[in-house]
DNA sequence: TTTAAAATTTTCATATAGTGGAATTTTTAT
DNA sequence: ATAAAAATTCCACTATATGAAAATTTTAAA
């Protein structure tokens, strides 16, 4: 049962060129470090923060080198599911489902339930023969309730609610949304998380302005876009983070074109284009060039 | 000398609505994950681990939570001197230095060393008082002959020698950053580390050009220069790494200045300071149009 | 409020994390 | 090649992590 960190400290400390005494000196006996280091022990959590306090280490860059360089258990969930999505394997989407739901139905924890769910989200996008009669009503209620109950939404409920919000009611969305910003708010200094809650901006603005053949209908939810609008204003995304402001002026773009504004609004999206070809960021240019074309046909 | 980590793993697991049986249930007995959650007891790293992926949740998301929504160690560290370093507070760099120097002098382990010069670097641009007599030889051989040693290259590595680059001999910072290139290479996939690296090249590339007023001498470096490029170019930076890719433009337009190519290269600067302007990232587009005045001024 | 069920804590026995020092091995220097 | 120094491993011992069952507290429903 004893998962051998040892052996990953030793290669670490030895490539430091520190000693068995200096590591230990101060945190723990040299014999002890050494009989981990060798695999005959576990460690305890509160030595090992303050010895890789000392090696100028990071817990997840050891157990990102520890794993083989592979990254951790959560981020690997995430990347093989949106990796079969990309490659379209319905067959390894449904295999990943029913992984999560055996560890549901055995531990009884709704996290695994929500994963699942997540899944077939994708899994319906992808599959050709996968019968869309809704997805459950008691299964979105559970991923809802996880949702609203969840003090501190950190990274796994941002993702969490990033994938599922399609399958959401727009009232919900809008409230879940508002949730979301203010759950996670202290996470504002955390890169990742804080990027995880853009993307929920983002997809929230999208989610609202409607699918594109819905241009024509009248727009029911500008107030509330422009309250996510304010929202992102507010978290200033940083100078170094161009994508967002591209994907900004793209978006602000899509809402002119939806309130009305077509000029002002189709010429926000093509300068989006524009910054993004001279980038050569060919693949989001043509993903915001096919937005707008389809725009522009269900408008008229 | 126990860490409570335990009260912050049951502030998230009543959060998430997890009951102790249900979270220990094929990882630890009930009574001692209440026992640890109490504060009655520390936790072996192998249970930690298996606890933390049950709640969807990693090591560094989980510690930042505890450190009250602080980074790491690490991060810390990197932050407090880069903002003391941005302010101007000689005296607050002084003290961290100091702080360093203590260190290395109970555990006499280089890496304290390493940090104290890193820091001292910033504090001779900051110090109007800080007579440069050059960094100590010895001193500088030792942060050479640590990154020399080190097999694998990880996110404190790679900070450091970022830092630190000016301190040395371009022909040293050739074999460095190249061997930084490599021996960092297995953290591909680890965006933290992998956005260091491609600092370092941007860095050396820098270095490599030279400061603008060696402008007019003749340019030794042609060669080095378009292996960091191509190295760069390896890489892919991603689509979505826009800020990377705009400051590679940049310094294409500046290589090519250097190379006789006056007007190709500041047509290429002029216009990633313009993609800056049209994202209002008016800070970056600020700091190429000064280098590119001070590189016209200095050519002619 | 009463009562039953669920969740948590306590108790206590045992396994193992962690210590200190002696013995062994490896490294360094001559 | 050899001795001295440094680092590592081994061993006996102590402190504490961990598990099973019983006792207590909390929760929920009537």
């Amino acid at each position: 049962m004893l998962i051998e960190y040892g052996k990953t400290l030793r290669m670490i400390r030895k490539q430091k060129g520190i000693t068995l005494k200096k590591l230990a000196e101060g945190i723990c006996s040299v014999s002890f470090l050494s009989k981990f280091e060798r695999g005959d022990s576990d460690i305890t959590l509160g030595l090992m923060t303050r010895i890789l306090d000392k090696l100028m280490m990071n817990f997840d860059e050891f157990l990102y080198v520890h794993h083989d360089f592979q990254p951790n258990e959560l981020e690997r969930f995430f990347k093989a599911t949106q990796t079969a999505y990309l490659n379209r394997d319905a067959k390894q989407l449904i295999q990943f489902k029913n992984e999560q739901l055996k560890k549901w139905k055995q531990y009884d924890v709704e996290t695994y339930l929500c994963n699942a769910l997540l899944i077939e989200v994708y899994e319906s996008i992808v599959n050709t023969e996968y019968k869309y009669d809704g997805f459950k009503e008691e299964e979105i209620r559970v991923l809802s309730d996880y949702l609203f109950r969840v003090e501190v939404w950190g990274y796994y409920e941002l993702m969490l609610y990033n994938g599922t919000l399609l399958l959401l009611e727009p009232e919900m969305v809008i409230m879940l949304s508002r949730t979301a910003y203010e759950k996670s708010s202290r996470f504002r200094e955390y890169k990742k998380v804080n990027d995880a809650i853009t993307t929920v901006l983002f997809n929230t603005i999208i989610y609202l302005l409607g699918s594109v053949n819905q241009f024509h209908e009248p727009f029911k939810y500008e107030q509330e876009v422009s309250e996510f609008f304010s929202y992102l204003e507010a978290i200033t995304i940083p100078e170094s983070s161009l994508v967002e402001r591209v994907d900004l002026l793209q978006l602000k773009g899509a809402y002119e074109i939806r309130t009305g504004k077509k000029d002002e609004g189709t010429a926000k999206m093509k300068h989006a284009i524009q910054i993004l070809r001279d980038l050569n960021a060919n693949r989001l240019a043509t993903n915001i060039e096919q937005y707008l074309k389809q725009i522009v046909e269900n408008i008229e």
